[in-house]
RNA sequence: GCCCCUGUAGCUCAAUUGGUAGAGCAACUGAUUUGUAAUCAGUAGGUUCGUGGUUCGAUUCCGCGCGGGGGCACCA
């Protein structure tokens, strides 16, 4: 006899098990038409489902935050069915929710067009107006293996072998087609509303692993209500349009070109903006205690066999052989290099921590469908450092790396940053205490920074665990930068060593930590974050001196001069062209100051300020303008302690 | 690496059933000396990514290679 309880706390009482939508009738009939699904005891299912014991409920209407997800997932079943009719032979696979949307994976032989995305969204639209009512069945599992194998449907087949016995293998009906599915579905499918669109096909492994058939995935993205799909889509333009590879472009910071896949030509600008990172996280790390060294480029294999990186890594490293049939690889990473400066002379306990920096450039050979403008290259600059220390040391020092972190973030108004936390895998090296005693350091420092954190188990490094710092962009977008791990591994196998309290050679510790990780993918998320307008800091040129006409050449002149020597990179334009052209040509370049100077401040020895995305002008003494901007230039200064 | 799409002037894009390429912006030249987001006129600019093939003839059709894009897989 169930009681039910009701989200305001009302309870009605049932003489029998009842369904979800005997309760919403019984509550209201307006509520009943709107009713997608039910939370019982904060558990979604379908609304018919059946009630037989005391329960807390929920009725779900589009208004709530579990709708969309619903919507999503009966969007991905409309899809396969649609497919289905209008492509027969085609087998279903998997089609879940995703953010933003859905996806189905397919296999067929014949490739999906841009054309039959069109035709599939029409048939999906025909069938939401037929509204066909869901029905959901329990069957046996043999019976279900069966049965999709004699349809053709190998897959799903092989999916209901691979579910655990404990459950049961339900089927959802939408009309006549049918689809193996734990669900919970819309009572029918007019429910999903017309806020749905396909987006794009591509190719997706069966399960996940490239040694499966590839099959053809769709994707579709599927809002409430239409004003919900319309800001969606615009912001997908809005991204487009601050995509680093488009305003590396127009800005004229770098270049790729076909003769060196996934490597970057800076030009001056791009370069100069570069600097202007590495210039910042070396004055703020040199304050915390780093020395800067750097190491070869070039390292005989020997070293990578001894680092096991060899073993690893070896189809993704660049080797050269020379004359004297020696075989170096072009470094990967820089930790060897750091361990061999390390281990020049004998380390006490009271050296320790030490902290090697490098701006090392390394060179990955990166599988070809990975590469993506600055984003993922061959050829990368790491702000890269170790710290070698003490066991005991590892919880302080991870504290601090944390915190030097985030604080290096918000200098670029990165206030939203979680941490993902990655403990022990299974296959591993190390003694277990030692790996206890790493763990509790890295989850310490996670706490001591307060900041929110995910945890991947069993995700950490072969060596030892990782934090991992994601940061969130202007636009709501996640990238992964910083990363702090500790490693029991490496200066082990690269005989790394410190002497004790007691006299006795030990084994320290290696954190391994860069904070923008690689400083050119950094620089392509700057540039999408600020949408191409840096702070005055970073832009390549922060002042432009424009004249009115040529009268005033030679003030514009004196003026840069000035400029150049309180170190504000500035240029003139005096070229003969009206000051509307001129302003207009560099808002567009996304110039952060122009200095207009006509006859007028030429007579008063001022200039008139106008500000990148203000019309706002400001007229200013020529004697002051130096002082002024020389402050406003400045970067951030960071201490953390 | 795998699947699909794609590659035309410095940039953004055109080129009807296959008939050896055209526009805007930029560049260059000249005129204009200009007051807060495009002054006017003229000139020049292309082995249509490369390479084979089909064809009387290929930017267009086909094969291969390379690059780029969207995903998947990978990411020390």
């Amino acid at each position: 006899m169930p009681l039910i309880t009701l989200n305001d706390g009302k309870q009605i009482k049932y003489e029998k098990p009842v369904t979800g939508d005997k309760i919403a009738k019984d509550i209201s009939l307006s509520l009943f038409k709107k009713s997608l699904a039910i939370k019982v005891n904060e558990e979604l299912k379908d609304l018919g489902s059946t009630i037989s014991r005391d329960s807390k409920i929920q009725i779900i209407t589009i208004d709530d935050k579990d709708a969309i997800e619903l919507l999503r997932h009966d969007s991905a079943h409309t899809m396969a069915m649609a497919v289905q009719e209008l492509f027969p032979g085609t087998q279903v696979t998997i089609g879940p929710v995703i953010e933003n949307g859905f996806y189905y994976d397919f296999a067929r032989d014949e490739p999906f067009t841009e054309d039959d995305l069109i035709k599939i969204e029409n048939k999906m639209k025909e069938i939401v107006e037929k509204d066909p009512t869901t029905r959901r069945e329990v069957w046996e599992r043999q019976k279900a293996i069966k049965h999709f194998k004699d349809i053709g449907e190998h897959f799903k087949a092989e999916i209901i072998e691979s579910i655990p016995q404990s459950e049961e293998i339900s089927i959802y009906f939408h009309g006549d087609w049918h689809d193996l599915c734990r669900g919970p579905h819309l009572p029918s499918l007019g429910k999903i509303g017309k806020a749905f669109k396909l987006m794009k096909v591509a190719g997706a492994y069966w399960r996940g692993d490239s040694n499966n058939q590839m099959l053809q995935r769709i994707y579709g993205t599927c809002w409430k209500n239409k004003k919900d799909l319309d800001l969606y889509l615009e912001r997908l333009e809005e991204a487009e349009k601050r995509d680093h590879r488009k305003i590396g472009k127009t800005m004229d910071l770098f270049h790729f070109q076909e003769e060196s896949p996934g490597a970057v030509f800076w030009h001056k600008k791009g370069w100069n903006l570069f600097q202007s990172l590495i210039s910042f996280i070396r004055n703020t790390q040199l304050k915390a205690g780093y020395q800067e060294v750097n190491t070869p480029e070039i390292l005989d294999r020997s070293l990578w066999e001894k680092s096991g990186h060899w073993e690893k890594f070896k189809d993704y490293m660049y080797t050269t052989e020379t004359p004297d049939e020696r075989t170096f690889a072009i470094k990967p990473m820089n930790c060897p290099g750091h361990c061999q400066i390390y281990n020049q002379g004998l380390k006490s306990y009271k050296d320790l921590p030490i902290k090697i920096s490098e701006f090392g450039k390394v060179h990955r050979y990166e599988p070809s469908g990975s590469l993506h403008g600055l984003m993922r290259v061959r050829g990368f600059t790491q702000d890269d450092a170790h710290i070698f220390c003490t066991e005991d040391q590892v919880t302080e020092e991870s504290v601090k790396v944390t915190k030097l972190i985030l604080d290096i973030y918000k200098a670029f108004g990165f206030n939203d940053v979680i941490l993902k936390y990655a403990d022990r895998p299974k296959i591993r090296v190390g003694d277990d205490n030692v790996w206890d005693k790493s763990e509790k350091a890295l989850l310490e420092a996670i706490k001591a920074s307060g900041i929110k954190y995910e945890i991947n188990k069993g995700e950490g490094a072969f060596y030892g665990p990782k934090i991992e710092f994601v940061l969130r962009d202007a636009i709501g977008r996640d990238w992964q930068c910083g990363t702090l791990q500790i490693d029991l591994n490496l200066p082990n196998r690269l005989n790394s060593t410190y002497i004790d309290t007691n006299g006795e050679k030990k084994i320290p510790v290696m954190l391994h930590r860069a904070m923008l990780g690689s400083i050119e993918r950094f620089v392509g998320i700057l540039i999408e974050h600020y949408s191409g307008k840096l702070p005055l800091w970073l832009s390549p040129i922060q002042v432009g001196v424009l004249t009115i006409s040529s009268e005033q050449n030679d003030y514009g002149k004196e003026i840069i001069k000035l400029l150049a020597k309180n170190q504000i990179r500035s240029i003139i334009d005096d070229r003969n062209e009206k000051i509307n052209y001129k302003i207009r040509e560099h808002s567009l370049s996304k110039l952060p100051i122009l200095l207009i100077c006509g006859a007028k401040e030429a007579k008063d020895k001022t200039v008139t300020i106008r500000r990148l995305g203000s019309e706002k002008q400001e007229i200013m003494k020529l004697t002051k303008i130096a002082d002024i901007l020389s402050k406003e230039i400045q970067m951030p200064s960071v201490v953390s302690k």
